[in-house]
Order: structure tokens, then C-alpha cells, then sequence
DNA sequence: AGAGAGTACGGAAATTATTTGGTTTGGCCG
DNA sequence: CGGCCAAACCAAATAATTTCCGTACTCTCT
């Protein structure tokens, strides 16, 4: 386990919260060279703790202004349910995120489409046309309080 | 509504995936001149479809090694209840999602936190300690089979 | 046809990233 | 203690990228 210090953390942070800003800014706001910044930016990326970077984009302003969390249950009666069920996911461009989890239910889903029509749709077609599934409770909602916050690196 | 052309979704997505790429493979990849792609991607920001830019970190490497979602219900006897623990729930940064829901309970949690012992603190001092708090359903995440999937732009 | 908006392009200038080489610091061991 | 090594830092030079500006093309509307 490498651990890092301060000024890694700092990096992070600033990162997480624009991964566009120039080297030189940012070795501004820390105070240190760009290329020390360079070197531990590097340094972080090998080891993994930076896996990439993406854009912000507007889910509203794409046509998905529908966000859903959808807990499915499965038939535990064939041994590979399980695999299917997470392999099929992927390739649902909908789906958002999909966790196991331990309690209630078996997975739970986070899914984005434009409407309650979309929806119907969505989970008509794929996900109860999954063999094994037994049972979802959908939650539609109402309005995102908080939404994609940085991880808490600081 | 401002809509927008094939072109212009390649770009989303492409920068969904890679939003460090340099803007001129961005237009070797697209097939357009440098200044046309830096063109319309300002017209893309400018317009609010890319909100901004964000480094992905490693939540494990971090030692963020537990994600729990959590359903909470509240008691909704005074009328600021709700927003009081929607300001709540932004101070708190084990907090990454926080929705309110239509259904069976009020809101959805989405947090990482260190592990149990870390999880049992915030609940007890941050969840529980907020007024207007009934009761409240957690549910551990054992295996993130699909996390932050990209928007689909296509 | 002509005006205006929108989009595209190339080249020059400004900005930024990366590499190079060298200095300092702190730990380790003969 | 003195020498040595590795890590972190920096300034300067070079390489790459972004931005700015002038121009051309195509649509559409009058």
C-alpha cells in the first residue's frame, strides 16, 4: 500500500473538482513548480489512484430527465443467475450503476431515461425479459438533492 | 431546447470517456479541424450540456472500501423537515447521492465510507442525529458490478 | 441575387506540457 | 564521520497544444 501526503491529496482534490485545469495553475494553487506537480501527478496515475478522467455532463439537457433505483430480486434456482444477470446489465446503456447488496433484495439498480414511457420500455424489455428475475420494486425520482459529490480526499 | 448533431455526440461522448484528450486527436478521431472541434465544444459548454470536468479517483485506494446505500424515512410532523436534512445531507461528505424518492420511504443515501465501524459512527452521528429522522434501512454494497457507467449519448 | 448566420479551415501568436540537467534533502551504511 | 543513494524539487529549453484572426463555403430568408 503506497500512502500519500498532503499535497497528493491536495492534487486530488483540485483534480476531482476540474480535471482540466493546467498544470501551471495548479502548481499555482499549491505552491510548487509544474514540474513537481507533473511528477506527482504521474506518480498518482501509475499507482492507481487516478483511473482517468471524464466530462460533466447535463443528464437533463441529453433527454434523460427520468432517474430511477430499481431493486430486483432473483430466483436462486439455477447456479449462474447471478453471472447473467450482471453480465446483461453491462450492456444496457440505461443502467448506471448495478451493486449486489446484502439485505432486502439482490441488486440494486440506478438507471437514467427520458420518461416514464422510457421506463416502462426499459424495464419491460430488459430487465424483467432476464431470466431469473423475480420480483423489482421501482423508485422513481423526485428530485436529487445531491448529486455525484467529489470523494472526500482532504 | 437546443439540439444537437451527430458530430457534436461523438464529442460528448468521447470526452465522457476521456475528458483530458487533447483537442486535436479529439479532431483526428472526428475527422474535423482542431478549431471547429474547440468551436463547437465551447458552444457545448456554453450551452450547458458539459457542466465540467472530473478526475475519476479510486475509492478502495483511497480507503474508501465500503459503499452503502441507505433508505431513510422521516417524520413528517414539522414542515421544514425536508429541508433541513437536504442542507444536512450536502455538509456531509460520506454523502456522495442523496435522492428523494417516490414510494416506500423518503430519501436514498448513496455514501462510501472506511468500512462497518466507519459506517456505524456516521449513522449514529450524522444520519440518526439529524431531527425529523424515523427510521432508516441500510444496505451494504458487496460488489459494484457496474459503477458510473457514461451517460448514453449515442 | 444579396445579406446574414452558421460552420469550417489554415496559419500565426500565445499559452501550456514535457523533457533535461542540476541542486538540495534525508536516510543508510561502511 | 564521510560517502553514497534515492527522492523531491526547481529553472530553462524544447515540443506540443490552444487560441485568435482572416477567409471561404453553404443555407436560408427577404
Amino acid at each position: 500500500m503506497i500512502d500519500i501526503d498532503k499535497i497528493d491529496r491536495k492534487i486530488l482534490s483540485i483534480l476531482q473538482a476540474d480535471g482540466r485545469i493546467a498544470n501551471v495553475e495548479l502548481a499555482e494553487r499549491i505552491g510548487l513548480s509544474p514540474t513537481s506537480i507533473g511528477e506527482r501527478l504521474k506518480r498518482l496515475q501509475r499507482d492507481g489512484f487516478v483511473e482517468g478522467y471524464g466530462a460533466r455532463l447535463n443528464p437533463h439537457r441529453l433527454g434523460l430527465g427520468l432517474l430511477v433505483f430499481v431493486e430486483v430480486m432473483l430466483d436462486k434456482t439455477t447456479p449462474d443467475v447471478f453471472e447473467r444477470f450482471a453480465r446483461a446489465v453491462q450492456t444496457a446503456p440505461e443502467v448506471l450503476e448495478c451493486h449486489m447488496v446484502a439485505g432486502g433484495f439482490d441488486y440494486l439498480v440506478k438507471a437514467r431515461v427520458a420518461d416514464m414511457t422510457a421506463y416502462r420500455r426499459f424495464l419491460g424489455e430488459s430487465l424483467l425479459a432476464l431470466p431469473g428475475v423475480r420480483e423489482t420494486r421501482t423508485y422513481a425520482v423526485m428530485e436529487e438533492v445531491k448529486r455525484d459529490a467529489p470523494l472526500p480526499v482532504g
